[in-house]
DNA sequence: CATTAAAACGAACGGTCGTGCTAAATTCTC
DNA sequence: GAGAATTTAGCACGACCGTTCGTTTTAATG
């Protein structure tokens, strides 16, 4: 079957699938290893073998997420040709990661990074430098906007990007918060105007 | 001295700015009552006596939180006349409160509601219902400036809100994840485009 | 100042936390 | 299928959790 999935690595995806779900509910920092242990169906010490240390396991819960948001929105979106289409590509996968995803829980790295940003250490240090690669990773499909004629060629990558940003976060805070979907619609209509009306150097 | 100032509502009162303190750091979900009893120098028992129960304090928290932000933010901010005007001494002094204080930890409110958002009770309920509420009142700024001929008529008075909280969200998560203040200058922009290009009704 | 009420304390409770250790069970390799 | 390696379980530990209770100290009242 798999080539290199022994038992082990198969037992420990399965258990990051349910770090992921879990955390998303409760929290990364409130993650118990007890808890996790029953909703796996295995025994607290025989799940704590697999990564020897709670932080090693909020670390390999994030890296997992990640993964996931790699596949589910990145890998996604990038099939879509460069330009407005694929920024609104992204931007409409993003959405529904982060605020329209059927289980309980939103973003569990959005969540995180709230979490952790007064907790130094390496989960702190790592949402930090997946925050800076996803900032430069968005600026970069505005860039491709703008080489597409879609944007002025004076559009503000960056400020852009901490716009569109905002948008998501938004709705993330509100949808979770007031379980209300409609500010879907508002996310949308802010992206709308990010296109139509994009800040702009010097300006 | 002051009126109805028994030593035990002062002691709460010293109680809850060390909380407001504490669950900045560590999350409201985190604060431990002998961890807080320390911080404040008294006994575990004493302190809680005050309460009843975790929950009451973590409520009375969120309420000596939602108190001093009214006094910071809101009381000041009124004190400008209504238009864009207030609306910047608003957004000014709600980043200063958010993204720019000098104690660790950022916004009590936006933490705890990414943290309690998947939480059912009385936490939660409350910070919804203040959201709910804050949502209002910034819809309401909004109008003055319309009212006030700073704005087009068709000025969407709540899209403009979530896009300024997003704003807010923004500038929260990147400098207190990212260590960085330039982000402040990119809220500030963002108010500005927000001013010269609202979004509006039927667009 | 004496009396009473309020507030703070100290010790203890049952539980749960993360983490070692050792033995049993299971999977892999030849 | 035998033997080695890996994976899981069971149990115990010290620490800390929220909470209770009885006592002692402190503040308010006449």
């Amino acid at each position: 079957m798999s080539r290199t999935a022994s038992k082990g690595e198969a037992t420990r995806d399965a258990i990051l699938d349910a770090a992921i779900a879990l955390a998303r509910e409760v929290g990364l920092g409130a993650l118990t290893i007890g808890g996790l242990a029953e909703r796996v169906g295995m025994s607290k010490s025989g799940l704590f073998a697999h990564f020897g240390a709670k932080e090693e396991l909020q670390l390999a819960t994030l890296k997992a997420a990640q993964l996931r948001f790699d596949e589910q929105v990145s890998k996604v979106a990038f099939q879509a040709p460069r330009g407005v289409e694929r920024l609104r590509a992204l931007f409409e996968r993003w959405l529904s990661w982060a605020a329209a995803q059927r289980q309980p829980g939103g973003c569990l790295m959005i969540a995180a990074a709230s979490e952790f940003d007064d907790v130094p250490g390496p989960v702190r240090d790592f949402l930090a430098e997946q925050q800076r690669g996803w900032l430069l990773g968005l600026g970069r499909t505005v860039q491709f906007a703008i080489d597409s004629g879609d944007l002025p060629a004076d559009t503000d990558c960056e400020q852009f990007a901490f716009e569109l940003f905002g948008l998501i976060l938004s709705t993330h805070h509100h949808v979770r918060l007031l379980n209300d979907a409609h500010f879907l619609a508002s996310a949308r209509r802010g992206l709308e105007r990010l296109i139509v009306a994009p800040p702009r150097h010097n300006a």
